[in-house]
DNA sequence: GACATAAGTGAGTAGTCACTTACAATGCGG
DNA sequence: CCGCATTGTAAGTGACTACTCACTTATGTC
């Protein structure tokens, strides 16, 4: 007859989808521990025993928004590897990398990716998204050796200014 | 008569240092909020309720080891200020920092730091300690500016290597 | 040896945690 | 319109959490 009073059901896909963006944000904030899958449930609007089902344990969350955040860094650099030389790539990559300061939600997610490493399983998952965006740089720009030192450097400098909320420690010139 | 078959007493100063030795290890490994008060004291040879009463609150302990290895940072610096330039006096510096990753527990423990910043107060004392940091490498190098910017994004970098276990990232020549 | 003070604890409290079980509503292919 | 897989949940479970209170024991001092 009418419209039904019952809410319109979405695809686990969808759902999960919606969840990992909240657990996202919730992750990056307060990290694996200082998290509770409650809260996350009641913010994606679902009940706190379909998120288990949806996702097995809170590791695995937990895991899955680490992959997420390591996927959208990559694709980050990706769209900014512009430039003729090396080194320029190297400088609008890190542009962009600059950028994401303004919303510090990713820079942090990856700060409490490393802050969790205390667990193998997710040090292991760190350690390969580090080394894959290690890699796709090297490719995307060319570079290597003490240039590739010193962007990641420049770059594990910014997430740490995310993470206390010094944006100006990003820019050189305000050293 | 003979030896009491109860245990010698500290003095409530000699305890809180045992104890924060011991959650500085357990903070450094599993992070504020992977942590608990019980495993600390148990530890630390103390009952739970003795814990509360040297520190008041898990935040006050987590910010009292903080502050005791922004310290010894700070100390590690000191000691190795030493070349006839800024730039050699940086080098030196940095070789000490890239050492801490021998033994990685004062690095892990920044990272928590960095990590519980979500928290005012504790971000508060990440800043603090940061600024008084960097201040104290300007005095004791000289340098500043580009120079101390790239002194610290290696900082930066040595600290993440350390958490996700891979100290080769410490060295410009393993890239 | 009595007294004051400081060190130290056993046994809680109220609440939160990750995770489960048993069941209900929905909507699609036949 | 029926059967059935899928989406979804109410109501738990036991273990663990930070923190407290009432209390005991040791130690230095006069």
């Amino acid at each position: 007859m009418f419209a039904s009073p019952t809410r319109r059901r979405s695809t686990a896909e969808e759902r999960r989808e919606d969840v990992l963006a909240v657990a996202s944000r919730e992750f990056a904030h307060s990290g694996l521990h200082g998290t509770s899958t409650e809260s996350i449930a009641q913010r994606a609007g679902i009940s706190h025993a379909y998120l288990f089902r949806l996702f097995g344990t809170k590791r695995e969350l937990f895991i899955a928004c680490a992959e997420t955040c390591l996927q959208r860094t990559l694709e980050t650099f990706r769209a900014a590897a512009k430039g003729d030389t090396p080194q320029e790539r190297l400088d609008s990559m890190g542009g962009a990398y600059v950028e994401m300061l303004a919303d510090r939600e990713l820079l942090l997610a990856q700060m409490q990716l490393f802050a969790a490493c205390s667990d193998p399983q997710i040090q292991e998952v760190a350690r390969a998204g580090f080394k894959a965006i290690r890699d796709e740089v090297r490719l995307l720009s060319g570079a290597g050796g003490e240039d590739l030192h010193r962007f990641f450097a420049k770059g594990m400098l910014i997430t740490i200014a995310a993470s206390i909320d010094m944006p100006e420690l990003g820019s050189p010139e305000a050293w």
